[in-house]
Formats: structure tokens, sequence, C-alpha cells
DNA sequence: GTGACATGAGAAAAGCTTTTACCAACTTGC
DNA sequence: GCAAGTTGGTAAAAGCTTTTCTCATGTCAC
């Protein structure tokens, strides 16, 4: 036996395909105009009329078809989601509160994976465009890196969410200055003062207003060692820090939660317990790693959901024509605390 | 300065709204009619008319409207993906598959995140039917359990990827027996001969049936340790086999990559090498956890990639009409040598 | 009883594309 | 020279919904 598209019970027992406003109209007995507005709550009618249509629309089950519906209104109720970032580390949280914050609304989303590949990228944009979306949200990985296609002059209305964007547009990020600022202050409130500072490379935007906001709360008594985005980055920097002479650091701020995996392993390794020798924290709340790390991590969240849930809305409301001013929009980062930090009670 | 969804200038130059066939027509100055059947390359016309009208519609930046076509060709060219996987963990991958197997055909997928809420179920599925999908492609975190919503009696076609899907459905899945085998032959290849296998909760399908591979190729000289799926099971487990009095594993073989990075740290915790004491292998191949282990993990792909873009074409084939044989495709996984093996070499 | 007005409902157009049916002009064959 | 066929193109319908305009009926005031 072989399956096709026809097969299967009708459970709508109409005739063939869907059940339009036609069927409505017939089986209440009202023209289709009528049917409509008693549907949408337009224009004017009896209310036993209005109330006698809706029911029956309801129990035979009608849907208005959303493709007629857009090519009437120009609206689709359908925005795009386009990334670069393919493990999904940004863009699954990001996509996440967009979704939530658009599923009420009645819009879906079209995730558009393209990885750096302009040619796809462009693929994909034109699709999305056919298909009438009312608007696109350009995600990355990366807050100073642009997608590899131009959105600038499209006629729909584009946000930037973790990724940067044009002139004129409305961008969406974390504040990374603020996020970096609140791991330092708590590493300093439970007592900490010798706090050292590794991280990822230093030609990441986020990287120089993470370690921006470091010297500024810690001073500069101990380096800032720029690396890679690994594990094994953050346990080579421990080896180098323990290794200098002289007095060694009693918390690690890391650039992101592997790095700071990276560090707590080494520590241990080395016999230095963690958290009462040294406080670590990290920065992403990466639950894969922060949460299985022992201990699990202190982390920083830059509430990508949030952000993503923002980008939704003010897409939508661009779309509505709704005025929305341009510019960037730092969101706050919010501090996890988990066990890798201890607290100043266990420190004292 | 406020941003509204007419701002900036219109590149196209035609009036307000997009370009549509009538502007292609008037302007090669032929009926709309004529100018369908010229892009379309149907119907009879003279071929110098067609090239005419095809240059000019390139020129001025003309796109049909995926609506308008949709609405009358009963195709949409877009599917949903529907997937309780919140963590991305399998549906990042399965989702690039149909995306890359179904962006040629210029499918659009909706991605729909339901976290294991019916009524946001079928909210989803509404409003995607309502969006008249082509097709619907529900994936999850697991072979042995369905989506919580009913896709049974759809008028479109529904494929079941890494999930349970119905009677009578077509359903894709790893081929989890010939996964577990490839992985404990590898050891016995390579000189193992007291494996042990860690794994997950007992009642997942899916880890019976790697465990009934085990003993098959195995035996039944060492335990199957049965746990969750974290780091720290792998950890303990580690703890408990070496505890134990007797001769200990010379290699295990875990039921992911979270279980078996756990294993590899206590066993380096205790001083013992991995992999030139104990053997480890991994799977699912989650990069993140897998290439970051010290060292890197050997461990099996279940190819969710090649599963969704199987998935992907197969959706399509239903939507098109073409005939599909019902039923459960196994595919085949993939091993992926790293370094916490060995080889064959390394260990005599 | 009639002009003004409110009410309830339907006809038709619009939105954009594709497809079918058709028409006019031209060619061919005898 | 004319029936038959070919060629190049157009008009119109269909697909489904919403919106505007129109119409018929009933009510009210005077």
């Amino acid at each position: 036996m072989s399956l096709q598209k026809e097969e299967g019970l009708n459970i709508s027992g109409g005739k063939r395909g869907r059940i339009t406003i036609h069927e409505v109209a017939a089986a209440a007995a009202v023209s289709i105009s009528t049917a409509s507005k008693a549907l949408n709550d337009t224009g004017r009618m009896g209310s036993e009329t209005r109330e006698r249509v809706k029911r029956i629309a309801a129990e035979i089950g009608y849907r208005p078809n959303a493709l007629a519906r857009g090519l009437l209104s120009k609206r689709s109720f359908t925005v795009g989601l386009l990334t670069n970032d393919t493990y999904g580390r940004f863009t699954l949280p990001v996509m996440a509160g967009i979704s939530d914050a658009l599923v009420d609304h009645g819009v879906s989303v079209f995730l558009c994976a393209i990885e750096d590949d302009p040619a796809l990228a462009q693929i994909h944009v034109d699709a999305m465009l056919d298909k009438q979306v009312d608007g696109i949200i350009a995600t990355g990985k990366r807050l100073d890196r642009r997608l590899p296609v131009d959105l600038s002059n499209l006629h729909v209305p584009v946000v930037y969410a973790f990724t940067e964007g044009t002139q004129n547009s409305v961008t969406f990020r974390s504040d990374d200055e603020q996020g970096a600022r609140l791991a330092v202050e708590w590493l300093v409130k439970i007592g900490r003062r010798r706090i050292a500072h590794i991280t990822g490379p230093e030609d990441f935007f986020s990287v120089r207003e993470r370690a921006g906001a470091y010297h500024e709360v810690a001073g500069h008594r101990e380096p800032v060692l720029y690396g890679v985005w690994s594990e094994s980055w953050g346990h080579d920097a421990v080896e180098q820090l323990w290794k200098r002479p002289g007095e060694k650091p009693d918390a690690l701020f890391c650039g992101n939660d592997q790095i700071a995996r990276g560090a707590v392993d080494a520590l241990r390794e080395r016999g230095v317990k963690v958290p009462q020798d040294v406080s670590v924290i990290g920065f992403d709340n990466w639950e894969i790693v922060a949460a299985q790390t022992r201990p699990p991590l202190t982390t920083v969240d830059m509430e990508l959901k949030e952000l993503g849930r923002q980008a939704g809305l003010t897409v939508l409301a661009l779309a509505e024509g709704r005025p929305v001013e341009p510019g960037v929009r730092k969101l706050p980062c919010r501090l996890i605390v988990r066990q890798s930090c201890g607290s100043k009670a266990s420190t004292e």
C-alpha cells in the first residue's frame, strides 16, 4: 500500500479540499459577504444572524484561508528569521522569544539558516519576500558582524537582533558592559580582590566591552588574557596564571561558559578548590555547559529570549505601520547564581 | 525621527507597493495572460515575444506573488516543522537537512517549537494549516514518544522524523541498533575485551535497542549501567565500576556524549589514562560536548541532517501527490573517530 | 400618507496569478 | 479560391476573502 495526499477519511466531509466561506454561507443560508461580516464582527446585521453564522462556521470547522486573506490585506502574518548561527546557541533562544511573542498575534516564523553564504542568504530572502513576509528579523552569533546580505532597502521592515544592523535600523543587543559589571561586582561583593579576566579574541567588540567594564570595576591589578572561545583556552589560561610567580588570583571572570569550564577543570586538576579557593564566573548561561560543570557555573545570562520577544514585537509594530524609534537598544543581562563562586558567607 | 514601513527609497520606483505582472505586461505591451505564459514557459507565442517579456520582467525586478500563486495552485511552497525539543539538540540538524533539501524547490520552513504543551501545539498546527502549508514534519527528542498533538487526520501530508509516528505514516529514525553495533565492534576491533555500557534510562526505547546490540556484540561479560543522560551520571558510573573488586573494564561504551564526558573526567581523576588504559566511546556526536572533551570523543553520529533531508524530500513528494510507501525507515549511523579510543596500533 | 432615516443583507470589486477558451490572421494543400 | 490547420495573442474565469456600495424593507415623525 502506498500513501497519497488524498488518502484517509476526510473529517470535514465536504467536497474535496478545504471548506471555504462559501460552505458557511450556504449552510447558514446567507450571502458570502454576510458570512464574512458575521465572522469578522464587522458590518451591520442582526445579532441573531451573526451568532447563527458563527455557530455554523464553528460546527463545520471553517477556518479562513490565510493566503486569500493575505492577498487582500497585504499582511501574511508571517515573519522571517534569518540567521548565520549554525550551532543555534544564540538563535534558538531568540527564536523562542520571537515565536512566544508572535504566536498570540497569529504570526508564524520562517527560520532560514544561511551559513555565511551570500548566495544562499539571497535565495532565502527572495523566497521570504515572494511569500510576502510582514517583516524580517536578522540575527547572528556576533554583535559586531553583519549578515552576508543587504537588507537595507527592502520594502518590508527589518529588525536586527544580536547582529550588527544598518544605519537607521532598529537593533536589539545585550548590554555586555552591564553584564560584565554585574559579574565583577558580584565577585567583589563576596570578597574577592584579585580577579583575573580570561576571555575570547580581542577583535570581538563584546570582548572589549566586557574587558572595559572589568577594568572599571576591578581596576588593573590582574591581567586580561585574550584567547579563543574554547574550553582548552580556559584550561591553558589557568596554567599560565598559576605558573607565574607571586600571588594567584582568587577569582576568574571568564568570557564565556566554555572558557569557565576549562578553567574550573584546570583548577581542579591543580588541586585548587572551586569555590573555596577561587571563585569562577562565566558568561552566556549556556545551560548545557554551565549547569553540567562541577560545580555548576555562576554566569551571566544575556536574556536572549527576551531579546527575541522584543524584536518580534517590534517587527510586528513596524509591519502594522506603528512608528518605532530607530537605534540600538541594549537589554540588561542577568546574573545566574550557581555554585562556582560561593557566597559571601561561604568564603568568610 | 521614527521609522515606518514605507520609508526609505523605493528602488523599483513603481507606484506604492510591489510590482505585479500588470506592470510587466504594460511595460512589454502585451496582455497579462501573455506575460504569464511567457514567464512560465507555457502556452504558444513567438520566441521573440517570450524573450522580450522575460527580459523586461527581469529588468523591472518582477517577482510573482506567492500568495496569489498559492491561492490558485493549492501549493504554498511552505512546510511546517513541529518540534518539542527545546534545546534544539536534535531539531537543529534535522531542520538544517530539511531546509537544505527544500530550498532548491523554493520551499520555506515554519519552525514551531511547542514545549510539550498540547494547547500551544494546536495553535501552531492551526496557524500552519490556515497558511496552507504543503505538509508538516513532526520531530522530537525521543523515538518512542509522540508529540502532544494528533496529526493523523489532517488533509496535508505528515512525515515523522525522530519521533514516533502513527499507523500508516512515514517515519524516519536513526538505526540505533546498527549505531551501537558500530561502536562496540570498533572497540572489539581495536582489541578491547572488557567493554562496559553506561547509558540512559531503561525506559527509552533507543536505550534498550543500543543495549541489545551491545550484548550481541560484546556478550554479557560486563554489566549495563542504566542511569540518566548527564555528565554526573557518567562520572558516578565510573566510580561504581572502579570501586567494585576484580578486573576493571578496558572500554566504556556510553549512551551519549555527556555521559561519556563525565566518564572521561572521572577516569582522569582516578589517574586512568584515556585512551591508553581505557577506550571511551560516546553517542550523538554533539560537537559541543564531543569535540571539547579531553581527549576528543570518538562517537556515533546519527546523521540527523541526512534524516532531515530525506524527511523533507518525502513530505515534498507527498505534497506533489507522488506515492510513498508508509513505514519506518531506519537510517544508518556513522562512526566518528576522534582520540578517546586510541587505535589498534596505539593499544598494542 | 409620505419623506427621512435606520436596519439587515446582498452584489460586486479588488487583490495577483494561472489556465482555459477563444479569436483573428496567416499558411498550406488541392 | 477555399476548407483546414497553425500561429500569436487576448479575454475571462477561477481561487478565497474582505470591503464598499447598493438595495429593500421597516419605522418613525409629521
